[in-house]
DNA sequence: AACTAAGCTAACGTTAACGTCAACTAGGAG
DNA sequence: CTCCTAGTTGACGTTAACGTTAGCTTAGTT
């Protein structure tokens, strides 16, 4: 019942309006990995899966985190923890980046703070001439 | 009665834990300034007004703004608007950062649910072993 | 058959944001 | 006076994250 969803690259690229060499760049590092290459003609194809792990890296991004940083939250997503060592290794990182993330929102929320209050002091201001 | 409050270039760098080129570097680029040289050492000295902008600017940083567009930001902070354009013009400006802002906002909100939701998944999950 | 569009690999180019290093100077400590 | 520390100006080096170009292949069109 799965539709059968299978983009080529230059589709994924511009569902988000990016170029081809990123995704081949992301997929050169390891962060995205295309489905089994038709190995006649060497084309990428992607999956849904795919897509979604894009979208992710795409939000991480857009908030400033290195691809780094990036690999590993998805790392986290998809980590399959073996032992118990290695679990709360992985909560860790988790609590982590939750601090992190909680800080940049505050730091966010100050700073707009800081901006409408400019705003408003320009509108209030006479203009000269 | 405002106290004396001068600092070297590496005071001011290890307030904030960064190194003297980096302080270099944005005046270089003219994000920083540095009050009137002693114009025999040749020497910076730096004032708290220096300290307020170096700390904006490093904000802007930790939330994944170029420096560029935190040289805009503070620029708004700066600006002493000349006519009724250039008032309209730098409360456009406000506005469109204010949205990205608060786009920011919401996607870090996001992004902090899906790593609740993994962290809870992994601290529910049995471990082989 | 000839052409065009889309994809591929390999490799070099580019920009932002500093790091690093060399060669120099001014100001104290001993 | 000598040495050491901290500062200065170039200028070249470095890394991440792609952009760009060349040379080749395959698939579909005229």
């Amino acid at each position: 019942m799965a539709k059968e969803n299978f983009f080529t690259i230059s589709e994924l690229a511009s569902m988000f309006d990016i170029s081809s060499r990123t995704i081949r760049y992301y997929e050169e590092i390891g962060m995205l990995t295309s489905e089994s290459r038709e190995s006649l003609t060497m084309q990428r194809s992607y999956t849904n899966r795919e897509r979604r792990r894009l979208k992710m890296i795409l939000r991480g991004k857009k908030l400033g985190f290195s691809l780094q940083e990036i690999r590993e939250m998805i790392d986290l997503y998809e980590s399959n923890p073996e032992g118990e060592a290695e679990k709360s290794r992985i909560i860790e990182f988790a609590d982590s980046k939750l601090k992190e993330i909680e800080e940049q929102i505050m730091q966010l929320q100050m700073l707009r703070e800081d901006i409408l209050t400019y705003k408003e002091k320009y509108e209030n201001t006479r203009v000269k001439a």
